[in-house]
DNA sequence: TATCACAATGGTTAGCATACTATTGTTGGC
DNA sequence: GCCAACAATAGTATGCTAACCATTGTGATA
């Protein structure tokens, strides 16, 4: 069983951003920058995009590309830092905060449909269980 | 609760990829490529193209790529199927199955490293959970 | 029954999105 | 002046869809 827990795992994250990127097409967002978008919001405006990348636990540069396409629709800024001019703080744009209503309404309602017939425990133990692996992984590097 | 699952298991893929990437680099093998063969070495040679991609959940023209370089570093065999002119039988070389042991050794190696601390219930039923999604998203389609 | 048109299926190619590493340029701090 | 840190760029890998062949299957009609 524990042999078959990368693959299942990595069968549930296909298919999920599959789900999400079609149902987020006509809105011209994608799983990734939507997400991206969640981070950032959640996350709290003003981070660097080092910080940003480290919460999302991806690299820089995929990150950069990310807020290319993102700013480029309008719906992020990335503000010079007075502080360190090697630096950029993120802020979503007004636009920005308007679509998220709309994307986060359909990012959830996918989420219930997919987790119909799990109860919050099984949620909250598989959550754990994800954490103690990124625990794990974070101590081996 | 609910809400951070998403997140967590794409972030746990993505390290996990990364991880195994970086160990099986030396071989010239990848996670993709890697899983490619442990696939179709547990679902029997001789599947055809479409079987194993199915068996994967993966589209066909990834794995088409993926096959490709396999095939190319003599990993794995396509042989013309005589019942269907169309299809192409898949076969493991010898130089694959040798491949193998060490591919494997190194994959279990991470897998428990990062699994250390974690149950086998707490595997199974994370597992159950997976599961329960594929089959929501299936039924959604 | 024979045959021909049309649909379905297996595999491929092309092009996009998103992940990575490696490298570079700029800035900051010692 | 040097080394570390932030962002960006280039190049590779692996997901996807769309569009394309070649072959196979189905079904209508002579």
């Amino acid at each position: 069983m524990r042999d078959q827990f990368p693959f299942a795992v990595a069968r549930v994250t296909r298919r999920w951003r599959k789900m999400l990127d079609e149902r987020l097409k006509d809105l011209g967002v994608t799983q990734a920058r939507w997400s991206t978008m969640v981070y950032l919001s959640k996350g709290g405006e003003g981070l660097t995009q080092r910080e940003l990348a480290c919460l999302m636990a991806i690299e820089n540069p995929t990150l950069v590309r990310l807020l290319d396409s993102l700013e480029q629709q309008g719906l992020i800024e990335r503000r010079p830092c007075p502080d360190d001019r090697r630096a950029r703080r993120l802020f979503l744009t007004q636009a920005g905060k308007e679509f998220m209503d709309d994307l986060s309404a359909r990012a959830e309602k996918l989420r219930e449909e997919l987790l119909v017939g799990i109860t919050d425990e099984e949620i909250e133990n598989s959550v754990k269980v994800f954490e103690k692996i990124m625990d794990n992984a974070q101590k081996l590097k």
